[in-house]
RNA sequence: GUGGGUAUAGCGUAGUUGGUUAACGCGCCAGAUUGUGGCUCUGGAGAGCGUGGGUUCGAGUCCCACUACUCACCCCA
């Protein structure tokens, strides 16, 4: 159908794009206080990004791409996330030769996922991100996550938990798989089928199965937690300290085990609880080899991804109304043969900083009110042959009623005391 | 990718066991004596019932296929 939007995307009308400007704009805030600037990058990257820098066994890269060859026989993606872009235009700018830690996010990011649609799951969504290289101490992990926190908790979201694990690094990792598969190997028979499938291709997925059977059987599973290295469990213990002196409400949740495989040491979700169970609405972690994957040099990093779609999402199911900035401070009407007098006003009102406007269908002076009411003009503005005359202007205040006459060289000056 | 549900004007719905020009609410447009909105009343425009086949004298109502939307699984923001 020519008049429907691709499956799996959704456009955003006039009357509702005050939401996403007010998010945009508290996560500015948000960004800008804990020293983030803003970078831009591409909608569309090499291939090979993501093949190298997310990994070429996640689901993801595997089956979730929107990949095609371009004009010159490049293979080229469409963003599946936002961190691998940012590296590469960190390494490609040599921003590590200025002053570290480099801080920067990303705003209103278009993601593609090929995905079935579902309820909070779209095929193009949108993130808020930030993004931290060259800092390893885990006060960074912790500014982010207090970062989305509190920007979360600002805009009126409860229910809100905040979930962190480690997943160690590749010293201490490959220990634990291996620890893992040796338990489950022992079990593999009772295991659901799904997760005898996930046994080789990702076996920590195994620890976060709903089965019941399953949740029997790896319930004494070795911990990630207890087999990381002293560094990592130093790391680990340091962001938890730092969480704690914040006074913000967090769990240690061995089973996050996060889709990409980029990342290093902490991984944390921040989820909200729904009548629909829980939603993730932002989700990030440390990335530590990233960088020097891409083949730049050893630069520790770390990061996080917010949907907006799914914020906004969150604020509905909340019933948290987001202030709407209004269409119009004035409306104005006219009367017979004064429509230029009419234009003439709306541009000079205009040209005083006065959103307006002016009937363009040329309707009766009651349907013009009739449509003024209906954009929520708080004032008229009105010209007929007596003002026209007396070069004046009626302007009605509308949530009263009241009416008064004021010559039109005036008219910015009354409405916007009437607007105060 | 797999499974379930749905598909009638811009939106939300009704359409009895298949039978004349498809109904209602909201919205939209226009009026209700001369220069004015929000309430009320009146009138009007707007769909041929997701698409394509089939059954039938006749289908929005039955059958098939396709598509879209939606929910769940998987995975994720």
């Amino acid at each position: 159908m020519l008049t429907q939007a691709p499956r799996g995307t959704k456009d955003v009308l006039p009357a509702e794009s005050y939401r996403w400007q007010y998010l945009e704009t508290k996560m500015r805030r948000s960004a800008a206080l804990a020293g983030y600037r803003e970078v831009r990058t591409p909608v569309f990257e090499h291939t090979e990004l993501f093949a190298r820098g997310v990994g070429d066994t996640t689901d993801i890269v595997q089956k979730e791409m929107y990949t095609f060859k371009d004009k010159g026989d490049r293979s080229i993606t469409l963003k599946p996330e936002g961190t691998a872009g940012a590296a590469r235009c960190f390494l490609e700018h040599n921003l590590y030769a200025d002053a570290l830690p480099s801080k920067m996010y990303y705003l209103d990011a278009p993601i593609f996922r090929y995905e079935a649609p579902q309820s909070g799951r779209l095929r193009e969504h949108h993130q808020f991100g930030c993004e931290c290289f060259g800092a390893k101490e885990a006060t960074t992990d912790a500014e982010l996550i207090l970062l989305a926190f509190h920007l979360l908790k600002d805009l009126g979201i409860s229910n809100l938990s905040v979930n962190i694990n480690s997943i160690g690094c590749p010293k201490c990792r490959p220990l634990y798989h291996q620890a893992l598969k040796e338990f489950l190997a022992d079990r593999f028979d009772g295991l659901c089928p799904t997760c005898r499938e996930r046994f080789e291709r990702n076996p920590l997925r195994v620890l976060d199965c709903k089965e019941k059977q399953c949740r029997e059987l790896t319930k004494d599973a070795p911990s990630m937690l207890n087999m990381l290295c002293g560094d990592c469990a130093e790391h680990f213990e340091q962001l938890q300290e730092c969480l704690r002196s914040a006074d913000i409400p967090f769990a240690v949740d061995a089973r996050i085990v996060r889709g990409l495989d980029y990342y290093t040491k902490t991984v944390f979700e921040l989820i909200t609880r729904t009548k629909d169970g829980d939603l993730t609405v932002c989700g990030g972690g440390r990335y530590d080899h990233l960088v020097e994957q891409l083949g730049g040099p050893d630069m520790p990093a770390v990061g996080f991804g917010m949907g907006l779609e799914r914020v906004l999402m969150l604020l509905d199911a909340e019933g948290i109304e987001i202030p709407s900035p209004g269409w119009y401070d004035a409306f104005v009407t006219y009367m017979g043969d004064n429509r230029i007098q009419a234009f003439r006003l709306t541009e000079a009102l205009r040209k005083e900083g006065i959103r307006c406007d002016m009937d363009h269908c040329g309707r009766s002076l009651k349907a013009q009110f009739k449509y003024a009411n209906k954009t929520g003009a708080p004032v008229t503005a009105t010209i007929g042959d007596e003002e026209a005359a007396a070069g004046t202007v009626r302007l009605k205040r509308m949530s009263t009623g009241e009416e008064q006459t004021v010559p039109a060289g005036r008219a910015a000056e009354t409405i916007r005391t009437m607007l105060a």
